[in-house]
DNA sequence: GCGTACTATGTCAATATTGACATAGTACGC
DNA sequence: GCGTACTATGTCAATATTGACATAGTACGC
């Protein structure tokens, strides 16, 4: 069974021929709100899918210093993306790191603190509007149908406004609760 | 400039001291839905962050054929932990491997697809009741101020609290869209 | 013509994380 | 008395991930 970043490239392979470069950049961009790789660790993965025969490539012309591969999905690769898809997942390990940050906020003076809430706030409002700009794109030529590539796409794009706009929603309660014992001495 | 793991110990041992036994439980406990580790890396980190002198600990005694150690921060510990707070978050990396799965979601039949994302609401569920226990408990004595260690957990709890539930709006959503072409053949 | 950004693929060392194996005392229900 | 769960701390090998270094062609603005 492939590792998840082997079946996340699986999963991109199986909608269409892609170089690792581009793999690389889809999960810089895109994709990058449930699943990232540096390039490094996605050519090494590409060439462990291959000796399982997961992928195989074609050889194109390109610039650079060494031959360009399109990679493609082989049968057996796709029964394993499938498979894996059937499989139980694995209990869902969440890391967040702004939270641990958060867990020792009192250390911080309250100024320091809110500043440090707004531009996680803000970071997640430059999400928020860049994925807005995808949905529209998808969007274009009316919704997809609910089992085809593009709404699992929209799907996954979905989780990710949502889950932007949630976390703008809990920084907003955050910044009025941190506002609410004013510095300036005023009344409480 | 320890790790994020290492600053998640070091923000648990600003609180109270510990054994690694009992970070190793807050972990996996309260602790689970913003950092995990396993016990066997925990134990190296402390390791790690006494070496460095953020940590110390004594000696108790306790069960088991070992000593007990119980860690407690030092104030280079705790300077550390305040340098950390104060510089620029990494860049957020987002992993989500149900996410992964949703996106090849167009290679299941669509039975599959429905349980899928049924299973992983229960789940999230599950985990929503769990904290609105927590909460019940935190706010027993009124709502914690603002700038207490109490207050900070709180807001932590809270980011898990909206994440969920917009975790489980979100598979409503997808829920309901699966079930828009429904298998019996009925009139689209 | 020159600098910068981009396409394209890799290696390598360091670090982070998981999961199996190990060891041994206490507490408690049956 | 026996089995099971829990307390408690570690080692070790395998895997996953990051970040630095390397190489070289094209495209484009100035």
């Amino acid at each position: 069974m492939p590792s998840t970043l082997g079946c996340a490239i699986l999963g991109l392979l199986a909608r269409t021929e892609c170089t690792g470069y581009q793999l690389s950049k889809s999960m810089k961009g895109t994709h990058d709100y449930f699943w990232t790789a540096q390039h490094s660790q996605i050519y090494a993965e590409l060439a462990k899918l291959a000796r399982e025969g997961l992928v195989g490539h074609t050889v194109v012309e390109g610039p650079g210093p060494r031959d360009n591969r399109r990679y493609a999905i082989t049968p057996a690769g796709l029964r394993a993306l499938q498979e894996w898809l059937a499989s139980a997942p694995a209990a869902g390990v969440e890391r967040d790191e702004f939270i641990v940050r958060v867990w020792s906020m009192w250390l911080l003076e309250s100024e320091s603190a809110r500043s440090m809430v707004e531009d996680h706030r803000a970071e997640h409002h430059k999400r928020l509007e860049a994925y807005g700009l995808l949905e529209q794109e998808m969007l274009r030529d009316g919704p997809p149908e609910s089992n085809s590539p593009a709404f699992a796409a929209y799907a996954a794009l979905r989780a990710g406004l949502s889950y932007e706009r949630h976390r703008i929603a809990w920084c907003d309660w955050l910044l009025a609760a941190l506002a609410d014992d004013a510095p300036s001495g005023a009344p409480r």
